[in-house]
Parts: structure tokens; C-alpha cells; sequence
DNA sequence: TTACATTGTGTCAGTTTGACTCAATAAAGA
DNA sequence: TCTTTATTGAGTCAAACTGACACAATGTAA
């Protein structure tokens, strides 16, 4: 698709959603990126929204877009409102290497307002589809980030300290893992979001405590040394415990 | 000032900000509202947003000119932007029953995305200000609310599910208070967030294990019985707190 | 003087947490 | 085959915290 078929006529002006899709692969929590036409930075995946479409609704159709999945863990944060968000010359650098007519020039030229949201995906299941505004899509550790385009890092950063306080309430981790798991990589994702070592025994007494994890059979790894079991999380038990929320401290 | 002086071509169109503004009075927790010039609806003081000025500004800025007070407790918490949030049949008839011209009439008719923030103030400090679209300003019981205009009812009610997730972090409830106040309003406030009662011994073992409260005089009011100890916040101890947290259950 | 509502303080069993052991075990190296 | 190594599963234990109480103290009204 070229970009110069982007209807902007259909969007809503000076607004976007951009998502923060956090993946889990060797041992590493990851973003996926999208690289800008420039060369020089990378950016989230975002869009516009339709005129006739809700938030979420586009949101849900960037992601799907981005990664081909559906009917995932997509959760709003914050919106980014600063007028200064994105500098002026930064963007007029980007439009001149993207060769676009003249309403587009417009349109990419406007002052934007951002919904940010973030996703939680099970790597192995998404292929990495770039848009048309972009070179390539790939992931990134959260900790090797590249250059970013505006304000970018701060709303990745925005999505890990929203994710820290859902964690509380929300037994998030399972949503970036395969169907089963050993607890190692869920103990590992909790560590990355809350940027601190956990005890291992303690981590495991309490999630297993929560009563949504099945043990299922043990994983050969080829590792020198014990095998460790797998686990899947209990569907049902697990959407309850999502409604309720776990760490009511009153 | 006359509805038709507002300039409509300074705002970003089709975007609003809406403000929870949260009181405490007579031991019930209370929000501030709007009078609709249709004489049927209330609604949330709200405002639109400068070009050039931040959205967070632009809460600030509703806020202010509502109730007169500068850095208070203000809080994004989420965006609403079904496309069917307000019903056209609704505005028409609002529209219509505040004699706009032309240009408004299309600014009130467009599709509006709301952000929501809500507003943690000291009753005894507002003075309630209508805006030019409204008849009248006043506070309400946060469970007797009247009739809301679009979906400001979800508004407040996401407003309350915000704070009650802010609780377990943030010390939240000192902000509703004036400088002096007995534990007993305090726990008000908490049993009114979370929505259940709480032990009187146990909440307050806990809220002073904070160590962010200082015991003052007693308070004699008149009533027949033993006169509560009043407390302040330290506010040192209270930011630091604010900044770190408190359940961290993790 | 008594009654009453509400406060300050305290108890206590049960649970949860944080900081630890220690044996079991899958594979690699000697 | 025996030893080594990394990591897992299971368990211990003191300290802290929680939930559910009890009870005396105290301003005012009857």
C-alpha cells in the first residue's frame, strides 16, 4: 500500500492511538518498533481514528494491523497532550523523506494529541507486519531501546509504571505467555515490570496461592540441570481473579 | 459572559476535557456539577482544549474557573470515545435551547472524545462557579446523583474506580480534608472509595503506621460523646509517600 | 446522676511475608 | 561411571500484618 492512498478525509484530525505491544522471548520482555522512513529513529506502532469508530475500536484495529492478532489483553493508560510533543522540525524532516502530496504534508504537519495504550501479546503467535509509513517492524528489548521519534520513550515508559500498578490487581504476566509455562519466565516478566529481584520460593508460594495455575508435565530442556514443571493458567479462575483483583491492601 | 463569545476556532475541535471534581462535606463524599439550560440534565463541568496549550492545562484551566482554586489533586484518568457517547437527539435539544449561532450550532453537533480527570478539592474552599452553559453549579452526594447528560454517569463511576485503584498507592483521602480533621472522616472517605465498611481500630492502626499524620488538639463539637484527637498531614512525609507508594504487594 | 454514642487503646489467633535451607535432578565434563 | 554444576521443588521460621474483637474513657443530654 502507498501512503498516498492513506484517506486522511475519514480520520479524525490531530488525534492518534499509538500502542506499546510488550512481548515475552529469551527470558527478555520486548516492544515491538517500527522503523521511520528517515533512518535515523524508530516509533511506536499507531494510527488515526475513523470518524465513525470508537477509541478502543482503532486502537484494536492498529494492533490487529500490526501483528495479526485479535482479542488481545489492550488496556488505555494516558493520553499525551503536550503541545510541544512533537518537534516541528523532527516531523518536517520525516514528511520530506516519505514523499507525500500536499494534504498529506498538512496532515502529518498538524499539532497531535495521543491516546496511549498498551498490549500484551504471546510472541511466537504474532508476525511483525510494518506500515505503510515505515521500513521494518521489529522487537526490542525494553532495556535496548534505539532511538525513539517524539516523545515515544516516555509513553513506553508510561506504559511500564501503568503496567507495575495493574500488576497489583491484575495477574497480568500470563497474557505474554504461551499456553504453558514454567514459572521461571513468569517470575522474570514480574521482575522486568517491577524493575527488582524477586525470592523465587516466595514468588512461586504466592502465585500458586492465587489458585489460577495448573501443573502440567515437566519440561526437558536440555539444560544441565532439573527439569522444571510447566504450568497453564486456569481460564475461568483466571477471568474472576481479573475482575476482582488480587492486592486489596484496606 | 454571553455563550456566543466563546471562540470556537482557538479550540482543537472535537475533543473535551471533563472534570470529576471530588469534595468531602457532612461526612458524604461529593461531586461537583453543572445545570444544563435545558433544566433537565446536569453535567460535569468540562472545556475544550486551547491549541496551544496542554491538555493537562486545559483541566487545570476548567478547574480554576469553576471553582476558583489553583494545584489541587488532579488526575487523568481515562478516555471516552465511543462514537455514540452523546446522543445527537440530546444535543440538538440543548443546542436548542440555548440560542447559539451558526458556528457554534456545528461546534455543538460534532463528535465529541472526552478525557476524564477527576479532582480531589476541599469542600470548604470552593466557591461554585457556573460556566456560560449552564443555569446553576452545585455539589451532590456521589450516591444521589441527578439525571447526567451523555455519559457523564460512566464518567463518574470511572472516575470512582480510578481512585479506589489509586488508594492502594497513593495516600489519597488527605486531599479531601481541610489541614485538621479526626480519622473518623478520613475512614468516610475510604469506606465511600472502596465501597464497604471498614474496622475503626484496624484503619486507624494502619493509616497512623504510615507515618504521615500528626496528632493536634481535640476536637469538641458539641456532640454527646468522647471528643476525637484532630491530625494534619505531614506534608514531607506525605509526597515522599505519594512518590513511592504504599501496597505494594509484590 | 445516669444514659448514650463514640473514641482511644489493647488483645489475640490466623495469615502473610521475607530471608533462608537443603535435598533432588538433568546434563556436561572428567 | 563418577563428579560437578546449575537450577528446581519443598520446607522452615521469625517477624510483620490482618481481621475480629473487647473494654474502659469521655463529652453531652436526659
Amino acid at each position: 500500500m502507498d501512503i498516498n492512498d492513506l484517506d486522511t478525509a475519514s480520520f479524525i484530525p490531530g488525534l492518534s492511538v499509538d500502542n506499546v505491544i510488550f512481548g515475552f522471548h529469551n527470558n527478555q520482555l520486548k516492544v515491538l518498533l517500527l522503523a521511520c522512513k528517515d533512518q535515523k529513529h524508530w516509533m511506536l506502532p499507531g494510527g488515526y481514528v475513523l470518524k465513525t469508530e470508537s477509541v478502543d475500536a482503532a486502537a484494536e484495529r492498529v494492533l490487529f494491523d500490526r501483528t495479526g492478532l485479535h482479542k488481545v489483553y489492550l488496556q488505555q493508560f494516558s493520553v499525551f497532550g503536550d503541545p510541544k510533543r512533537s518537534s516541528a522540525q523532527l516531523v518536517k524532516g520525516l514528511v520530506k523523506s516519505m514523499d507525500l502530496d500536499e494534504t498529506l504534508n498538512q496532515w502529518f504537519l498538524q499539532r497531535f494529541i495521543t491516546i496511549g495504550y498498551y498490549a500484551l501479546v504471546e510472541f511466537e503467535k504474532v508476525k511483525p507486519i510494518p506500515d505503510p509509513l515505515s521500513l521494518a517492524c521489529d522487537w526490542f528489548d525494553i532495556d535496548q531501546l534505539p532511538r525513539l521519534i517524539f516523545d515515544h520513550q516516555a509513553i513506553i515508559e508510561g506504559a511500564l509504571i501503568a503496567m507495575r500498578q495493574h500488576l497489583n490487581f491484575q495477574p497480568i504476566g500470563l497474557n505474554l505467555l504461551p499456553s504453558s509455562f514454567p514459572l521461571k519466565s513468569l517470575q522474570l516478566i514480574y521482575e522486568t515490570i517491577l524493575g527488582k529481584k524477586l525470592d523465587r520460593p516466595n514468588f512461586n508460594r504466592k502465585i500458586l496461592s492465587l489458585g489460577i495455575l495448573e501443573k502440567k508435565e515437566k519440561q526437558f530442556t536440555g539444560a544441565a540441570h532439573k527439569a522444571p514443571f510447566l504450568y497453564s493458567f486456569k481460564k475461568k479462575e483466571y477471568y474472576k481473579l481479573l475482575k476482582e483483583g488480587i492486592g486489596e491492601t484496606f
